[in-house]
DNA sequence: GACTCATAGATGTATATACATCTAGTATGG
DNA sequence: CCATACTAGATGTATATACATCTATGAGTC
């Protein structure tokens, strides 16, 4: 009683789904989970690494800051820094205002990403090596542009 | 064309940032906070909504199926699917095979499944309306390309 | 039928994510 | 200076998500 194999065809492409938001959490998904493949052999996530590559670029920043930039929760980034700050990649100070937290890469950290930054290039090689790298730099701007949809309101 | 505000804001546009990965992850937040934010009055979080979308177009379908489709572990479906148990959205029979368990829809299920249409549509073309149509279906076919990268190996 | 392998899911563990609410600092009007 | 509003995060709670590993079942071989 086979259940219904369905032929390489039918499998190997997935419908669209009706859901923008559907068809864009299940790419984040997939997506994922190739950069993870890759990224494994280091001991690090994908969106633990996004944030160290997003401190080195933005140098000391307060949480909230970070937080907009990634379009994350402030308070989602009080939890997922958590192990980076156990894994000693980063650390914290406070500013002027004792209400803000300053986050920096540490040296530990800055070497984790510079480790792990060929095992991205790869995944990232390889995705766009799928779309080509004009649909790549497009799907960017697309997702920018997405992603400005609901700063506030 | 005017569709891009151009707010008096600097910090309104967010840099598309050099990881597609990251890239993607920040717009799905994005668009799920406001698909979450439509449907936040009829009680059901929008990745709650998809998998009762998908069941109602596949009928009876078995959790890996389901999985595939939507590019989720299935064990992770195990988690998911509690919840819409709970609230009496679904309901499981074993198929012949009894490592099998077959989901479908309960009658409770395909009522919230349409009481809950008009609050996604809103969510829907709020993206669309920023978007374009055109654009819209174009992020949905590269979006599904772009699944397709890691659906095993 | 016992042995072996494959398949579907369940479970343990860890992280990601958000919202509501709370706390601690800061700014400000009187 | 105080009362009040505001801001940045922290905490409680719930869900989303994956991988490694385990269990139950079925399939194929001899």
């Amino acid at each position: 009683m086979a259940h219904q194999v369905a032929t390489s065809e039918s499998e190997r492409r997935l419908p669209v789904l009706p859901c923008a938001c559907a068809n864009i959490r299940r790419a984040a998904r997939a997506v994922t989970r190739l950069y993870n493949h890759e990224m494994r052999s280091q001991k690090i996530e994908i969106t633990q690494f996004t944030i160290l590559m997003a401190l080195e670029r933005a140098g000391e920043i307060s949480q909230g800051k970070l937080g907009k930039l990634l379009a994350l929760d402030s308070t989602t980034l009080t939890r997922m820094l958590v192990p980076l700050r156990k894994r000693g990649w980063i650390q914290e100070k406070e500013g002027e205002d004792r209400r803000f937290r300053i986050i920096r890469l540490t040296t530990a950290g800055r070497m984790k990403l510079e480790q792990g930054l060929p095992h991205w290039k790869r995944a990232q090689d390889r995705l766009q090596g799928v779309l080509g790298e004009q649909t790549m730099n497009q799907l960017g701007q697309l997702l920018a542009q997405v992603t400005a949809i609901f700063e506030d309101s």
